[in-house]
DNA sequence: GCGACAG
DNA sequence: ATCTTGTCGC
């Protein structure tokens, strides 16, 4: 009989290595930065609140242009097999120019509080590899399906993901326990690595056509699409 | 005392 | 995350 990695909680899971994912959450938490960090620019705001036109002169910078979602989709049947996808959209058409998935069996459960454990891995992998096969399409901004500093330590797997790709992220939450007390249905927006939080909302606000930024909905969608394609969904 | 905990 | 139909609405 296998364990079912994906069950939540109660698995497998000795207290040994909880605490050894602690420290290492701890220890990259060191490399962490909360603030702008990033050599391009946020394009203009489509509704200017009659501000903004104190650094839109230096045309040196390049603008943003590619921002890429990373989100993981799990089988019906075996619950231990996952689709991680990646997508690059092109901000100007909101168009998806790079798409990448590939399908893993998890060796690691789903434990609140340690989430990067079980999704950073593959997600990293997915990012190495367009490094060198499609880098000028490389996102120069990255949103992860997940937490950020919206974490018990401060550093959910946004964090995670962004510190070990040296990557600018930003955490898109969906469910929190807050959710069930608004009569709306808030996205969490929180810093994941090298942007801040107002610079993250406005990147978030490029993308206001659903209720879960684009970049992360075309991950999604892509990522069960690929699954019908390949075996059973 | 126990329960709420990203995906 | 996943199991699940129709339905109301832009």
């Amino acid at each position: 009989m296998e364990e079912d990695a994906s069950t939540s909680g109660n698995s497998n899971i000795s207290p040994q290595l909880v605490n050894e994912w602690i420290e290492i959450q701890d220890s990259l938490k060191k490399r962490l930065i909360t603030d702008d960090e990033f050599d391009w620019k946020l394009p203009p705001m489509k509704d200017q609140d009659s501000e903004g036109m104190e650094e839109n002169q230096d045309s040196n910078v390049e603008i943003l242009k590619y921002v890429g979602g990373v989100d993981l989709s799990f089988s019906r049947n075996d619950s231990l097999i996952a689709c991680a996808t990646l997508v690059v959209l092109d901000i100007s058409t909101l168009e998806v120019v790079h798409e990448d998935s590939s399908i893993i069996k998890l060796r690691i459960p789903y434990v609140p509080g340690f989430l990067a454990f079980r999704e950073a891995p593959v997600l990293l992998e997915l990012l190495k590899k367009m490094e060198t096969t499609s880098p000028t399409l490389y996102p120069q901004v990255l949103m992860v399906d997940g937490n950020g500093l919206l974490h018990p330590r401060g550093f959910g797997l946004a964090c995670h993901l962004g510190v070990l790709a040296d990557l600018p992220t930003i955490g898109i939450g969906k469910n929190a326990m807050w959710t069930t007390k608004s009569s709306l249905k808030p996205i969490f927006i929180s810093v994941g690595h090298r942007v801040s939080l107002p610079s993250a909302i406005k990147i978030v606000k490029l993308f206001g056509r659903f209720r879960v930024p684009e970049p992360i909905r075309q991950a999604d969608i892509r990522s069960k699409d690929f699954f019908r394609k390949h075996g059973l969904s």
